[in-house]
RNA sequence: GCUGGUGUAGCUCAGUCGGCAGAGCAUCUCACUUGUAAUGAGACGGUCGUCGGUUCGAUUCCGACCACCAGCUCCA
């Protein structure tokens, strides 16, 4: 049973009382850990989201198992009753009050030295005294708050959930502690509910629903990462891509096709060389020749826009889209059913503008993402842009960063979009603009994206002809709307539980004859309906038809089509929907037409 | 990649304190011909993740590797 995590940056949506609830059951797992593994090191110890956390280096490993005997502990010292006791210490103080505690020193140091926080924040100025929380024996370098007494924990309300790795101040380079997961609510109910909501998650997983329902498989014989699609999870893809594709051109966007591979050479051009290297599956070679496959379009558009001869200021802006399918060499331990593959097929688009034209461009891919994103009811999403932050790998030209920042910026704004700031998370080439959904699991996708990018195009040397005459570099506007098949797959199954909408479902309906008689009558409907491009399969197992429509049920076909002696007398067919609910008896034209219209909408509704 | 956990039939899971491996469902066959969430009977099915070590003997013990799960880091 796992928890849900603090979102994408840290946005936690978290409830004012629980935090110095949950983040004083912090401390008191902190004693608990102390005392029953002497010599332990404590590292950080927050509420978050759904509970708290606390990190430890331990003197030896410690497993599930080790977790009900801290939970017991805790629960002793809850009901021992000890007061929180608040201390301001002067920095020399607290050095030598946390001398065996080598994390809390560097913390004290940090404090000392102007920052704050668990990533080194910068802070207003340096600390001079820092502040200390005490109960019982333990004492804890923490800015609280708190509650007044460990007594007031509900002890019916807490649960030690799990055990994971993790960096000290979230630094690969740093040492990795042990950290301890639980959760506590301000009852028993409230913890009862939080531990279903779990349950209900995980029936909802996607890994699970897509072997269940048949779309989707992963073989060690293919590989991790690589997922391998049936003939249903096809049909979903197709029809996913096929929606985009058909908006996209609406709104202006052109198809082009540029392939798997790509010289090393042009990465070299592109900057991914330099600033990609560890996402790109290693180099083929051929007679001196270094290919690569392509972990992304971006140089390869550009190349085929080099080709087509001298560009006009006047063909813009031209917006090249690519439904591609890119190779990521993600590491291993990030792969995670289809939201995180090795092999994913970015809905894709480049757009060659003016630096006027951002503004404009970005209206309309904006008004693309939100009438896709509409259309799946996505309406829980946030935006986040991206900018360059102090360290990590970006591409160096502080004036083309400058200028690109302030377009999005300014795009946004125009736009009238609320969205956050997040530094650091730019792409390497340029500032982003990040839509952020949020599944059933409580996680958060990043699916949409659009980027301004000035500095690609000058460095494959890109140029148009403006309207005086000169030759100019062009903007590159960067741009998917659902991301990519694969995750955005994932996130929809969690998002229905598997039960698509009619438009999406593999298999649309399926026809239940009654005894075999009526077989040929089922194969007759189907033929009907197949001829107006539903979906359809006959279950023609020598099976009850109960067991038919269980199976149907379970599957979450939409429409379960029941034929006997009196729809074929009347060419009826009897409608029971994936709901439970029974229409009953209806005219098959009667039927093909209500279905007809839920697919034309793309609505969620059965009838 | 790091920390911890897991790996037995297509799926869900028992089991073996070292002695030729089990259930339900699915699949196949036969019978049943059924009115809104599982008809019955029979059959088939596993070099117990892979490779190595210890042992008379390893699915079981040890090691390495692989994959998956939860985090961390990273990300569409």
């Amino acid at each position: 049973m796992q928890p849900p995590r603090g979102g994408i940056n840290g946005e936690e949506f978290m409830d004012d009382k629980l935090i110095p609830l949950r983040h004083s059951a912090a401390h008191v797992m902190a004693q608990a850990v102390m005392e029953l593994y002497p010599g332990a090191k404590l590292g950080f110890g927050p509420a978050i989201e759904d509970g708290f956390y606390y990190d430890f280096e331990l003197p030896r490993p410690i497993a599930p198992d080790d977790l009900p005997a801290i939970e017991a502990r805790m629960k002793e010292v809850i009901k021992e009753k000890h007061a929180f006791k608040h201390a301001e210490l002067s920095i020399d103080a607290a050095r030598q009050q946390f001398a065996a505690q080598p994390f809390k020193l560097d913390q004290v140091h940090a404090l000392a030295g102007g920052e704050m926080g668990e990533h080194g924040e910068a802070a207003a100025k340096p600390a001079t005294s820092v502040s200390t929380y005490t109960h019982a024996n333990f004492t804890d370098l923490c800015r609280g708050p708190h509650i007044a007494n460990t007594g007031d924990i509900p002890v019916d309300a807490l649960k030690l959930l799990s055990i994971a790795g993790a960096y000290w101040r979230g630094d690969e380079k740093n040492p990795q502690l042990t950290r301890i997961y639980g959760t506590v609510w301000q009852s028993k109910k409230e913890l009862d509910d939080y531990l279903w909501r779990l349950e209900e998650a995980k029936k909802r997983d996607h890994r699970k629903l897509g072997r269940e329902l048949g779309l989707f498989y992963f073989s060690d014989d293919v590989g991790p990462g690589l997922p391998l699609f049936t003939p249903k999870g096809e049909i979903v893809r197709h029809l996913m891509e096929d929606y985009v594709r058909e908006a996209q051109t609406k709104y202006g966007y052109q198809h082009v096709w540029t392939g798997h591979m790509v010289k090393e050479d042009l990465y070299h051009k592109s900057g991914h060389y330099d600033n990609y290297r560890d996402s790109m599956f290693p180099p083929m070679e051929d007679e001196g020749v270094v290919f690569r496959l392509k972990p992304m379009n971006c140089p390869s558009h550009m190349t085929l826009f080099n080709e087509m001869g001298k560009h006009s200021y006047r063909e813009f802006p031209l917006r090249f889209a690519e439904f591609a399918t890119l190779y990521r060499y993600e590491k291993r331990g990030e792969l995670s059913g289809l939201t995180r593959v090795r092999a994913l097929t970015q809905d894709d688009c480049h757009v060659f503008c003016t630096e006027d034209q951002i503004q404009s461009e970005f209206t309309l891919a904006l008004n693309l993402i939100r009438e896709v994103l509409d259309t799946y009811k996505f309406t829980d999403y946030k935006v986040r842009l991206s900018l360059r932050g102090e360290t990590g790998k970006f591409v160096q030209d502080d004036e083309k960063w400058d200028k690109a920042t302030k377009a999005l910026h300014a795009a946004l704004d125009a736009n009238k979009v609320d969205y956050f700031v997040a530094e650091g998370e730019a792409a390497f080439y340029g500032p982003k603009a990040d839509f952020i959904a949020k599944d059933v699991l409580g996680r958060e996708w990043q699916l949409s994206t659009i980027q301004v990018d000035f500095i690609q195009p000058a460095r494959l040397g890109c140029e148009y002809v403006a309207e005086d005459g000169s030759l100019r570099t062009p903007v590159l506007i960067h741009r998917a709307v659902t991301g990519s098949t694969e995750r955005f797959l994932g996130v929809l199954i969690e998002q229905f539980a598997g039960a698509f909408p009619v438009w999406l479902a593999p298999v649309q309906m399926t026809i239940i004859p009654i005894a075999d008689r009526h077989l040929e009558y089922a194969n007759f409907v189907a033929e009907q309906l197949r001829a107006q491009n539903f979906r359809v399969e006959v279950d023609a197992r020598a099976e009850r038809m109960n067991a038919k429509i269980r199976d149907a049920q379970l599957q979450k076909i939409p429409y379960m089509l029941v034929v006997g002696n009196k729809e074929e007398e009347t060419k009826a067919v009897a409608v029971r929907l994936r709901t439970g609910e029974d229409l009953k008896a209806m005219p098959l034209d009667q039927f093909s037409a209500m279905a007809k219209k839920i697919v034309d909408d793309k609505s969620l509704e059965l009838k």
